[in-house]
RNA sequence: GGGAGCAUAGCUCAGCUGGGAGAGCACAUGCUUUACACGCAUGGGGUCACAGGUUCGAGCCCUGUUGUUCCCACCA
């Protein structure tokens, strides 16, 4: 078959499909396999795929099909996350844009709404991964909130909870008034904010004066219950146990005296708000002081707000600043920097409130999954972000694990409306052990990380000891963001080892984040967003990959725009090229034996060879952009621009054996290329393998490897003469002006040893293809040429290239100065060196040794120009 | 306050185990060379941020400095 004009469209989704319908993205269960397993990070039902995702499973996916070919029973688990509280917000803006609330919906309705949006943005999360070539096993796709991972979040909600690691409290967390929800530390993100230090003076009760606290929340001081000094500061020492009087409110609330105040800051003493600032409450816990909440949920001043009730709590803020003004109890207003936190997913200004929700009690999960890091068990590629893991993990405060939403899991804990009782269980219970039937399940769902935290296991049966269980658990590998360690990764692991016994992977390769070209986060807002899909229709999907992983190093930032497309999209183009010319020239031959026989053809295996074998390495590491430029380069400059070069000489040739010889090794390297490559640009290298006289699939062809039969050491570096004496030729026909065209008649000098003198007697037909040389004739010494010439040096080769009257003299002498120049200096290095008694002593002998050679080589050569240089000179 | 990354050609970035600085893009010159102009050939361009140190030898290892990006903490 032959190749017709390189269109990705035309085959992507046809192969993407055959491939789906044969069953070859799913492992291979059987004896002598080793499980191979990667868990995709299932992309949240919001929307649809961006960069981030494209790149992550670009990774996995070139991982994945590399595994497979090495003959891995290699399963890649897709799926979707049904992603709490950012779909739950969407679909809230989708219902107020069609005029109704989830309020007026009510639970089940919304519900049900819900599941439609799952089928809509999860069905097509799925169908553009499959756009990207993912070759993940789509009959094992799952669900955060399938029938199978929600029977995992009860047995571990239930496990956890009859453990003690679960527990309801009244505790400070943080409230989004937006979302009016509670929200975990993780979904709290801090931003810097200009505002102001309002410095307030609070009345002794006794009359004597006032003291000036600093704040940076006016309006929480209706819920101060009281003010706190350092017990070591000598301004506050005699007015510890006097009170205040709280201005606004005509509240008596005490001074009080502890650790947690500074000093040096503000004004060295602090209002106390138990109720809306977590450091607060703890003082409060300490000295028993109530906590008076008078922020509701909406982020309202409530009924603890004496003339504020009802007001917004900036509103309230700017009001309190000025009666507080009014009143003369402003003594200043200074300007300050501080962050404030938001909401991870709409962006309001958080509420520090305590509130009753559930948490997951952290420190003994922690500290198993900080071991086995600690001990290698589950490895952090590149190793730095274990320091990052470490940081977190080490700090843990508890989860708070509840949500006031309605989209997710429910959880499983019941209320005995007659006598209190807190019934958790894995099925609905039905009767109190009081004898009620009056019960009630709790109205809140999970942290959607929660159910995340189990995918490894959730999607392979857990708890039911399934097969798949017991084959793939442990996983192998997980891709995933820096930016998800804490909210996911970490969680995993912890989940993992609780509930399984066992890490849930042995290495977690970390890839950065997408950003546009100027380096800025891609973002709806910005706009600066590249749509995948868009360079999936415009370039092929190949060429996405490929842009997205080439040359980058593991765990760094990508930038990506459309510039940086195009190159992949001509490298793909350039191999369908190579691969046309290798099929037109080999079709219709009758022998297509693997025979390398000229020094060309050994050079081409030869090289080749090397490259599997640090491709292969690369590959352990998870160098996967180092092992695509090596690709890249191997296929573009020696394949093409030397040995197809090269080819033709044998091809068009006489000679029917060389020939031959030179078919057979285009189509195995060829072949090869396309193995080599096919992790990465999976959709072309299965069209162009389809064209060769292969049945099967490449999917499932071995991987190269490395192969002691394939060494050609001496045909290697013979080549590599031919290949420099080539260049020195096209070099002095470009800055001699010779035309394209012209074919040049040289001289090769034969004082060369006979070594040489041999290759480029044998390899003369490369160096006239590939240098437009129509003669080569050996001749004795220089002086039986009368013409005027032009001379180079390639190790002891003197090449003569009689140019007649386009030698400029000038130029040519400009030139071999220049080389002698460069020469000079190399000899200067390659002496001190040699002189250099440590080298000499502690460098490995093979070191010494080629530097030698090399001295005297560059002697010779040295030589040799300083002669030409004089001749031309006169 | 704690931690991490980055600093290499005009731009974007590689540089895997310490042993002669690379790619892509851009630039210059020349080319319908029967696979490819999404191409071919040739060329110009770098104080590897700075200062020390280790080493026979440092872009690479160590210490410090400067600049820059990010993460965590959250002193009101």
């Amino acid at each position: 078959m032959q190749l017709d004009k390189l269109d990705p469209k035309e085959f992507e989704q046809k192969i993407y499909e055959s491939w789906e319908s044969k069953g070859y993205f799913r492992p291979v269960m059987e004896k002598g396999r080793i499980p191979f397993t990667i868990m995709m990070p299932p992309p949240n039902i919001t929307g649809q795929l961006h960069m981030g995702h494209a790149l992550d499973n670009t990774l996995q996916d070139i991982v994945i099909r590399y595994k497979r070919m090495q003959g891995f029973s290699a399963l890649w688990l897709p799926g979707t996350d049904h992603a709490s509280i950012a779909t739950e917000v969407k679909i809230v803006e989708l219902l107020k844009s069609e005029g109704t609330s989830k309020e007026e919906l009510g639970r089940e309705e919304f519900l049900k709404r819900a599941y439609l949006w799952k089928d809509k943005y999860g069905g097509r999360i799925s169908r553009q991964l499959r756009r990207l070539g993912s070759s993940c096993d789509w009959s094992r796709e799952a669900f955060t909130m399938d029938e199978k991972c929600s029977k995992a979040v009860r047995e571990v909600f239930v496990n956890l909870y009859e453990k003690g690691l679960i527990y309801r409290g009244l505790r400070p967390i943080n409230w989004c008034p937006s979302c009016l929800t509670a929200l975990s530390d993780a979904e709290v993100e801090y931003e810097e904010q200009n505002s102001h230090l309002w410095h307030i003076r609070y009345p002794y009760s006794d009359g004597t004066g006032y003291m000036v606290v600093a704040t940076t929340r006016p309006e929480t001081m209706l819920g101060d219950t009281a003010v706190a000094v350092n017990p070591k500061d000598d301004r506050y020492k005699d007015k510890i146990g006097k009170y205040v009087n709280l201005p606004l409110t005509n509240k008596k609330i005490p001074i009080i005296a502890d650790d947690y105040v500074e000093i040096e800051f503000g004004t060295g003493a602090v209002k106390i708000t138990p109720a809306h600032d977590p450091n607060d409450f703890e003082v409060g816990a300490r000295h028993n002081l109530d906590t008076v909440v008078v922020i509701d949920d909406n982020g309202v001043i409530n009924d603890n707000g004496y003339g504020y009730k009802g007001l917004d709590r900036f509103t309230a803020r700017k009001k309190m600043v000025d009666d507080l003004k009014a009143q003369g109890l402003i003594e200043k207003i200074e300007k300050y920097t501080h962050n404030v936190g938001a909401c991870y997913r709409c962006g309001t200004v958080i509420e520090p409130l305590v509130s009753k929700q559930w948490f997951v009690k952290m420190e003994p999960l922690a500290r198993p999954a900080i071991d086995v890091v600690k001990e290698n068990i589950t490895r952090f590629i590149p190793d730095r972000f274990s320091k990052t893991y470490f940081n977190w993990m080490e700090n843990i405060k508890d989860w708070c694990i509840s949500r006031q939403l309605w989209w997710g899991h429910r959880i499983p804990a019941w209320y005995c409306q007659d006598c209190g009782e807190v019934i958790v269980s894995k099925t609905d219970p039905t009767k109190c052990k009081c004898g009620s039937h009056n019960l009630k399940q709790d109205e809140d769902v999970l942290d959607t990380w929660f159910s995340s935290a189990l995918w490894p296991f959730s999607t392979l049966g857990f708890p039911d000891e399934t097969e798949d269980l017991k084959y793939f658990y442990p996983t192998n590998l997980l891709v995933t963001g820096y930016d998800i360690i804490f909210f996911w990764v970490a969680r995993m692991v912890f989940s993992g080892i609780e509930h399984m016994g066992e890490t849930p992977f042995s290495e977690v390769l970390i890839h950065g984040i997408v950003r546009d070209g100027l380096g800025r986060k891609m973002s709806k807002s910005l706009g600066n967003g590249v749509d995948p899909l868009e360079m999936i229709d415009k370039y092929g999907a190949d060429a996405l990959r490929l842009s997205l992983c080439i040359g980058v190093s593991p765990g760094a930032d990508v930038r990506f725009n459309e510039e940086k497309i195009e190159p992949a999209r001509n490298f793909i183009n350039k191999l369908w090229n190579a691969a046309k010319f290798v099929l037109i020239n080999t079709s219709g031959s009758k022998s297509l034996e693997f025979k390398p026989k000229s020094s060309a053809d050994k050079w081409i295996v030869h090289k080749f060879n090397i490259l599997t074998k640090e491709v292969n390495r690369n590959f352990k590491n998870y160098d996967l952009g180092l092992v695509a430029s090596k690709l890249y380069d191997f296929v573009w400059s020696d394949f093409c621009d030397w040995y197809i070069e090269a080819s033709k000489s044998a091809l068009y040739g006489e000679d029917e054996d060389a020939k031959q010889a030179t078919q057979g090794v285009l189509v195995f390297i060829l072949k090869n290329i396309l193995k080599l490559l096919h992790p990465f640009i999976p959709f072309v290298t299965e069209k162009i393998w389809s064209a060769t006289d292969e049945k099967e699939t490449i999917m499932l062809a071995d991987y190269p490897v490395y192969d002691k039969k394939l060494v050609y050491k001496d045909s290697y570096a013979d080549f590599e003469i031919i290949k420099e004496i080539v260049r020195n030729i096209r070099n002095v026909r470009s800055e001699m002006n010779v035309e394209p065209g012209k074919k040049l008649a040289i001289f090769i000098i034969k004082s060369t040893s006979d070594k040489n003198l041999t290759n480029i007697n044998e390899n003369q037909e490369y160096i006239k293809r590939l240098a437009g040389i129509a003669d080569i004739s050996f001749k004795t010494q220089k002086e039986e040429i009368i013409e005027k010439v032009v001379s180079v040096v390639v190790m002891d080769i003197e090449v003569l290239i009689p140019l007649g009257e386009m030698v400029d003299f000038e130029k040519e002498a400009a030139r071999l100065r220049k080389e002698i120049e460069q020469l000079f200096k190399e000899i200067k290095r390659n002496e001190s060196m040699l002189n250099n008694q440590g080298f000499l002593a502690k460098a490995p002998a093979s070191l010494v040794e080629a530097e030698r050679i090399k001295l005297k080589s560059n002697k010779e050569k040295m030589e040799k120009l300083e002669k030409f240089l004089e001749e031309v000179l006169n």
